[in-house]
DNA sequence: AGGATAGGCAAGTGTCCGCTTGCCTATCAA
DNA sequence: TTGATAGGCAAGCGGACACTTGCCTATCCT
């Protein structure tokens, strides 16, 4: 389950990606494509892409919307929540409200 | 810089770990080794572990403290921080304060 | 219909990485 | 000093993964 999620942020291309997307939504394969190509000079195929895509999808990061022949790509940060809930940052050492 | 980070968040057993250093701090290898071998029914050996702790270590997400013979390992979880920085949450939809 | 565009499936390849094995160093106790 | 404990270094192996190539399907436009 969690799985999927670090292992979709393990690659660099995929976490540009993410940030493409995080800066302008609802884009389709080619234009991450064009833009991984021109502003990221990145040599990767069609196929490279799409597979990191599917990656990304299988880690509930992005989320697709088919229209005719074309399918939108969005993000979706809510999975990211896990992690910095699963190790909470330490109980802070200065005086607190007891919650009791 | 953010690679290490990713990367060392990639594995199960490195996961296992940082939880096994949230629950308890102050842990020298044997100990977690142990834990992973008895808890969680990991059998890895000890260099595998040791290995896992450098990656960490790499990271920033586990600090080190030498005291004689031992090595004792915290765990820091500032650099987690950083992922939900880097893809914030969208904005909230509803009314809110303009803020210009 | 037919071409062009947007995307998908599957096999093959090279590389990185997790893990082990074997040996070495350092600190402590008897 | 000798043995035991805690940890480190380096080479080697096997599997996973990123990426490519080649071909196929679906939708749109003229």
């Amino acid at each position: 389950m969690a799985d999927d999620l670090f292992k979709a942020l393990a690659d660099p291309t995929r976490r540009t990606i993410l940030d493409e997307l995080a800066e302008q939504s609802g884009q389709t394969l080619f234009e991450i494509c064009s833009r991984l190509s021109m502003k990221h000079r990145l040599g990767i195929s069609r196929q490279g892409v799409s597979q990191h895509l599917a990656v990304l999808e299988a880690a509930g990061l992005v989320e697709t919307r088919r229209e005719g022949r074309y399918k939108f790509h969005d993000l979706n940060t809510a999975p990211l929540r896990q992690i910095t809930e699963r190790w909470p940052a330490p109980a802070p050492s200065g005086p607190e409200e007891s919650p009791s």
